[in-house]
RNA sequence: GGGCUUGUGGUCUAGCCGGUCAUGACGUCGCCCUUACACGGCGAAGAUCCCCGGUUCGAAUCCGGGCAGGCCCA
């Protein structure tokens, strides 16, 4: 019998993954709109094209990769698309720095494309990652932010949202980078640590302390708190503001710490968010000393046109030499600061267009998703909570999706686009119709931009094929997956905008991975130099072993760290697999149609581990539990395929006994339904060895529903494996080769078990099994309580229990008493609570003895 | 300061809706090139399951309090 097939000694990663990669058809995994299958959306993230893909990309890429793949092999019609996520700061300070020029140094349209051919470019190289990671992406919905088919719905949803009254505009404190010279939203606010100096001042009589003295233009009261003895009867009194002049009122509140400085603090337009609450809870003034790039107003004189780092020396400075600076502290403080440039934020009074967030729409519908882990579920909640203000959706930027209004010049009427004319940008273009309230023809383009969440935020609504009005015909999506550092933004924006468009909620479930830390357990950043990229590691282990250290170098959902020893153990694992389908398929004969009966033990036992193994990773893979479907997998293969089932049976494949068939057959299925099971994760692999073994792709494939139960073979098999593996270390404690002859080997178990001489060829012995009992002297040597039986139906007895039935005589212990007594009581033994242990002593004869449990084994000397 | 989360052999990790000698990987040590695999096989050593207290016949697992780390935020 000539092997059916010759497959290389090694398996070589780099060729074969690249092989089949440019083998596979994009159109495979399109999703199909006419299918009847039932529909699985994914709404994948569109990342930010950085044009580095890195490793916490590829983390929450597998995950998406290993559902998409099963859901397919499920009979799903599965929808995997690949979005863009384009606009932002980011790539226009790339751009900036990139041609040397801020951007107002060129026309607003030139500075859009040199955006837009920047990020196409770093689009492309994420392809090209993506790609040699070999996810299963459906190219077909592919859909990038900046592109008009895109940012028209993102206009569309804006409108809409405007006419439902969601969306509105309105001079309210914003955040404000002046670096930047754009609102942003407290999502984007970062907060640094920072040291700074207290200083304090004769306020017109009073102590007051404040880290922001460049304010002191700004300042419209002075508050303390009602219950401070040291002001009382102050409130209502006007002070003069020092240097500037102007007065201002004593007001009494709560919030201020009387504990914090003087007790007194001076309330600015706008030093920090509780200004603002003051500012609105007393209806105070509003004075602007600083404008949106960080220069102080006409407000501010003698100090305007200074920085506000120069107004605050120059009014400490003068503050001096007038004395009525009084001292100064050192003070640690944490300041927001702009996500993307750290330079500390503003809080300034702007004209800016919002959108409405209504906290408890937002988590009735975020509860009709299901949360995995479910403790993210908390992290929404908190957030949600927590919100003060509505979110702020206007950017004084350029390269972002245009907000599409005009302002009649005549009337100040916001003009609004049909929706068919979208997308629009209204610096350029000109409303169709005359102003509709004062017929005026001369209108201002709105030249503020939307925040880039604006766009993102709809992504589900694209994906399930949203044309800019009503419902989406696939709405909502089935699952969402991201990681838990974006749940405040983009999770909480979707639910937002989903609740605001169509009614509810965006997605069935959603899948919160965890982020990706260095091997010294930090966050990998530049400054730690504890960067490792998804390149470094395919280019040494190939995207499978990438793939598996996702899958299993944590629970879903928890933070994981890199480590490049689950690399190096995934190839390994793949080499071992590979060696386990080389050895099998060199013993299956070619073009086997109709496949032998299964009827040996062995063979039968392998069977029936195989299918505990399908049910194990079938439950993992539904619960998104890629750790336990994969350690499931490993050990399945190596462990009971490769040590324990191989060892045993390869003297039946090589002898050509009537009985190897049984074998092959057993084996041909274990590696049909193995290389299905490992698809998934593995795809290049499994592909490899499906196509040898079958000829056809493991992808186009059923997810095996493979049962097979047999208790007899279960039980006798596990004891064959346990009796070859004693009898395998008693070879090692002698010394012994593994393969050395072992003679005369009789094994007594209380069952009959027919091997079909596996454990003799195993052992190189002549093996018998037996029914009978030794002729050996038998003693009981002390006994084994089973606690799960004793401890439940004895309680506080169980110990006395314990010493009464040590105490029993040797006979006793083989045939339990009914009762025994413990501190003078009776008590009933509960069936199965004990099992004495016994050991046999030689009884003349030349033999070795060995037990494991009720199974007794000699051996004897000579053959 | 708040919320969430984690703390298991040298390193990483499973278990954590309580039950006999705590899982696996890497590393270490010993033996073995047994006709799939030395990127292997067999075996060994190595754990106060962060600390203290509680509940329980019994706690890595549940509860309370500490300590330490991570993430998100104020």
């Amino acid at each position: 019998m000539s092997p059916s097939h010759q497959l290389p000694k090694n398996y070589d990663i780099e060729e074969v993954e690249r092989r089949w990669q440019s083998a596979w058809r994009d159109e495979d995994n399109y999703f199909d709109p006419a299918s009847s299958k039932p529909r699985f959306i994914i709404d994948t993230p569109p990342p930010y094209p950085t044009g580095n893909f890195h490793i916490g990309n590829a983390l929450n890429w597998c995950y998406i990769d290993f559902i998409a793949r099963y859901k397919r092999m499920r009979g799903y019609n599965v929808m995997f698309p690949q979005g863009w996520d384009c606009h932002g700061l980011p790539t226009e300070v790339k751009v900036e720095e990139t041609y040397g020029i801020t951007k107002n140094d060129v026309p607003r349209e030139k500075f859009r494309e040199m955006c837009r051919d920047l990020t196409l470019s770093n689009i492309e190289k994420m392809r090209a990652t993506m790609r040699r990671l070999g996810f299963s992406t459906d190219w077909s919905h592919e859909y990038i932010t900046m592109l008009p088919d895109y940012y028209r719905k993102t206009q569309a949803s804006f409108l809409q949202m405007l006419k439902a009254g969601d969306i509105y505009q309105s001079e309210h404190p914003v955040n404000f980078c002046t670096r930047c010279e754009t609102a942003i939203a407290f999502a984007e606010v970062n907060y640094a640590p920072r040291t700074t100096k207290l200083n304090y001042f004769d306020f017109d009589g009073i102590e007051i302390a404040t880290t922001r003295p460049e304010l002191l233009a700004a300042c419209v009261a002075v508050a303390v708190h009602p219950e401070d003895e040291r002001y009382r009867g102050m409130k209502g009194k006007r002070l003069t503001v020092p240097i500037f002049g102007h007065q201002v009122p004593v007001i009494e509140d709560v919030v201020v710490d009387p504990g914090f400085g003087s007790g007194a603090v001076m309330i600015c337009t706008f030093g920090d968010k509780t200004d603002v609450y003051w500012w609105k809870q007393h209806d105070l003034d509003l004075r602007k000393a600083i404008d949106r790039q960080g220069v102080m107003t006409a407000t501010a004189a003698p100090y305007a046109g200074m920085s506000s780092e120069a107004c605050r020396e120059a009014i400490l400075r003068d503050m001096e030499e007038a004395g009525i600076l009084k001292r100064q502290e050192v003070l640690e403080q944490r300041v927001g600061t702009c996500w993307r440039c750290k330079t500390p934020i503003e809080i300034l009074s702007e004209r800016q267009w919002f959108v409405r967030v209504h906290q408890d729409e937002i988590l009735d519908a975020a509860r009709k998703v299901s949360w995995t882990p479910e403790h993210m579920f908390t992290r929404m909640e908190n957030w949600a909570n927590s919100m003060e203000w509505d979110w702020c959706i206007s950017r004084q930027r350029i390269f972002a999706t245009p907000i599409p209004v005009w302002f009649c010049t005549a009337c100040g009427e916001t003009v609004l686009p049909a929706e068919e004319d979208l997308p629009i940008d209204p610096t350029v273009d000109k409303p169709k119709t005359p102003c509709p309230r004062c017929g005026g023809s001369d209108f201002t383009g709105e030249t503020d931009v939307l925040d880039t969440w604006m766009d993102s935020s709809i992504s589900v609504l694209h994906v399930t094929g949203w044309d800019g009005t009503g419902k989406p015909p696939f709405f909502p999506a089935q699952i969402r997956p991201q990681g838990h550092d974006i749940i405040r933004t983009w999770a909480f924006y979707t639910i937002l905008r989903a609740k605001a468009l169509v009614g509810s909620h965006p997605w069935d479930q959603i899948l919160v991975n965890g982020m990706v830390l260095g091997e010294d357990g930090f966050k990998m950043s530049k400054s730690r130099n504890n960067i490792i990229s998804p390149e470094e590691i395919v280019g040494q282990y190939g995207a499978d072993a990438l793939r598996q250290w996702g899958a299993g170098g944590a629970a879903t959902g928890s933070d994981i760290m890199f480590n490049w020893n689950d690399v190096v153990a995934a190839s390994r694992f793949q080499t071992k697999l590979w060696n386990i389908f080389r050895f099998v398929m060199g013993h299956l004969d070619s073009g086997t149609e109709s496949p032998a009966p299964v009827t040996e033990l062995t063979d039968r036992w392998l069977l029936v581990r195989l299918s505990e193994t399908v049910a194990e990773v079938t439950a993992a893979m539904e619960g998104y539990q890629f750790d336990r479907a994969l350690r499931a997998i490993r050990e399945f293969a190596w462990n009971t395929l490769a040590d324990d089932y191989i060892e045993i049976a390869k003297g039946r494949l090589y002898a050509d006994d009537s009985s190897r068939e049984s074998a092959c057959s057993a084996l041909r299925t274990t590696m049909d339904v193995l290389c299905r099971l490992l698809a998934p994760i593995i795809p290049h692999f499994a592909e490899e060895c499906y196509h040898n073994l079958a000829g056809r792709s493991v992808h186009e494939e059923a997810w095996p529903d493979f049962s097979y139960a047999d208790d007899e073979a279960r039980r006798h098999g596990d004891l064959l494996v346990k009796t070859v593996a004693e009898l395998r270390r008693y070879k090692h404690d002698k010394g012994m080769a593994l393969n050395a002859p072992l003679g005369h080997v009789m094994i007594y178990a209380p069952e009959p078990i027919d091997d079909a001489g596996d454990a003799g060829r195993a052992l190189a012995a002549d093996a018998r099994w037996s029914t009978g009992t030794p002729r050996l002297e038998e003693v009981t040597s002390g006994v084994d309580f089973n606690m799960a039986v004793i401890g439940p139906a004895l309680r506080k007895q169980a110990r006395g229990f314990m010493e009464a039935v040590r105490a029993l005589p040797p006979e006793q212990l083989k045939n339990p008493p009914a009762t025994v007594t413990v501190a003078g009581e009776d008590i009933p033994v509960p069936p199965g609570s004990f099992t004495p242990k016994v050991a046999y002593r030689v009884a003349g004869e030349e033999v070795d003895v060995l037990t494991l449990g009720d199974v007794v084994v000699t051996i004897g000397h000579s053959s």
